[in-house]
DNA sequence: AATCAAGACAACCGCATTCCT
DNA sequence: GAGGAATGCGGTTGTCTTGAT
């Protein structure tokens, strides 16, 4: 089948938009809506493709936007949903409002990726402030974690669409949203998890919200009572000694990890009747 | 003051997915 | 169900700004 181009590029600008052509694009959506995106610049009289236009108004024209610089606690936020969604930037931006996947994106690109490798190089410096902090320690050094030599750990499992990642992308943390099945032996298997099979809708605190994320560790493996729905006592006991779980959406528990004095978190699928289960992403 | 490099961010491109007929 | 259009998404690039020399 033959793509046919997004526009009749013949004509049509490109390049940073001016304030002029921002002006015509919120005034004409303002009276009119974007249900067409194609049809909108003809209609609207710019010389910009409607892949632009809806660029544009998404990313910088919407009236909802939040401008500046983003706080800390919306830059832990990313880095937190990063470490569970990966580079899935537009789910990241539908639990920061206000702020978009392409904006969120540049910032972990040009600011967060920095401050998580310097912190891996000084951990020291990390624990100055607020919880958050140490937390994004505990985060950041998990994208270091070698699971696979890790003690009971198999090779990841991967679906036939999930590319096979290099060592160095248990490292990068780039698509670092993992699952941690359970089968009764102890033999532990990941698998990608997709974002959307994750239903995150609603789960995630509002930014001033966000003190689930960043209370302070246990102490190192303590198995405590964990009292979830959908998990029974008995899957419970097949649990390796998880320093805590929580739970952040019902049949998605998260759960921590003492290794080597540092924090590691996954992701656990609880199947139907409380019990771990295997399953393919 | 001029030049260069690096950083920051807006915008583009192409593929994937969804929607519609 | 097939084909094509529309839209969404993530990676990448281009451009502007800022700081160092």
């Amino acid at each position: 089948m033959v793509r046919a181009p997004c526009c009749d590029k013949v004509g049509l600008k490109k390049g940073p938009w001016t304030s002029e052509e921002d002006q015509i694009l919120i005034s004409y959506i303002q009276n009119y809506g974007h249900g067409n995106w194609r049809a909108l610049p003809k209609q609207a009289g710019l010389l910009r493709c409607g892949k632009s236009c809806r660029l544009r108004w998404t990313n910088y024209l919407r009236p909802d936007i939040k401008r500046g610089n983003f706080s800390r606690e919306e830059e832990d936020t990313i880095i937190k949903l990063h470490e569970m969604l990966g580079n899935r930037w537009s789910a990241i931006a539908a639990k920061l409002p206000g702020r978009t996947d392409n904006e969120i994106k540049n910032v972990w690109h040009t600011h967060l990726k920095k401050r998580l490798k310097r912190n891996q190089t000084n951990p020291e410096t990390i624990l100055q402030s607020t919880n958050c902090d140490s937390n994004a320690q505990s985060q950041s050094q998990s994208s270091n974690f070698n699971l696979a030599s890790h003690q009971g750990f198999e090779s990841p499992a991967y679906t036939s669409t999930s590319p096979q990642p290099s060592s160095s992308d248990f490292s990068s943390a780039t698509d670092a949203s993992v699952t941690l099945n359970m089968e009764p032996n102890h033999n532990y298997m990941m698998s990608h998890i997709k974002a959307e099979d994750m239903d995150l809708s609603g789960t995630f605190p509002e930014i001033d919200d966000i003190s689930l994320w960043f209370e302070p560790p246990l102490p190192e493996n303590t198995m405590a009572p964990f009292d979830l729905p959908g998990i029974t006592d008995e899957s419970q006991a097949q649990y390796p000694p998880f320093n805590s779980i929580e739970q952040v959406e019902p049949g998605y528990p998260y759960g921590s990890i003492i290794d080597d004095g540092m924090e590691f978190w996954y992701n656990l699928f609880i199947g139907a009747g409380g019990s771990p289960e295997l399953s393919e992403f």
